[in-house]
DNA sequence: GCTATATTTCGCCACATGACGAAATATAAT
DNA sequence: ATTATATTTCGTCATGTGGCGAAATATAGC
């Protein structure tokens, strides 16, 4: 039950569900999270932080890079039902398919560029 | 997008998602609502508000009582496999199989005299 | 070792939320 | 009509949450 509100409370704020549908099919670094999102890197980072107590998402560290991804599928059956659930009820809105355009054009921009803005 | 952030908040309150699985497969008069969760009445109205605006589930009114029950399952699929994904996430639980149980006695106990404690 | 960069942690603030009791509303019973 | 009962609405309070910037941490490159 424990386990089951941290999952709940996770997608309970806007940018945190934005962030998972985000994560579907691929992997993102902390820094394109922060330019998907547009907010602080120390609130992103807690939104991160929160999915992944929650078992979400999970990350790989690679030099000083951190990448997250949803959660590999050997985990709980609830954390992957919640992630399909997410996914089905959003991928036909308005809002989904604003931010898969946005996100395709942060993507376009390679991390090492997105991080070194100079 | 918004009427899906309903359902992921209304479902990020344990007493909330309590409820909703003390539903399945009944209805459920406020009292015996007010009587499972052990809150106050003004709670309780508070949290049933709460759910019926994210359309989770849906009221009748027998005179002065007013019965909940789960959306029909003509609602929105969101809606349903929100339902869903609750019942089956936590039926294992030693939570829900406690909530059941007390939920049993509840029962035992009409509710025009669970109404009328006198 | 020093400097730069990516991310997290901490402290703070504004606002949202869950709890209650009191008051309001609606219906039933006398 | 008056009273009793079921539920909701309102006002209030304590706590939780999302946001930020500053400071701390970790890694890469010089």
């Amino acid at each position: 039950m424990k386990e089951f509100m941290e999952i709940t409370k996770a997608l309970a704020d806007e940018n945190r569900v934005r962030t998972l549908y985000a994560l579907q099919g691929r992997e993102l670094c902390v820094c394109q999270i922060i330019e998907f999102l547009g907010l602080a890197p120390s609130t992103v980072s807690k939104h991160m932080a929160i999915l992944k107590h929650a078992r979400l998402v999970e990350t790989r560290k690679e030099g000083r890079w951190i990448y997250y991804r949803p959660a590999d599928p050997e985990t709980s059956r609830t954390v992957q039902e919640a992630i399909r659930w997410v996914f089905r009820s959003l991928e036909k809105t308005g809002r989904y398919k604003e931010d898969m355009k946005r996100l395709k054009k942060i993507l376009q921009v390679s991390p090492e560029v997105l991080c070194h803005p100079k």
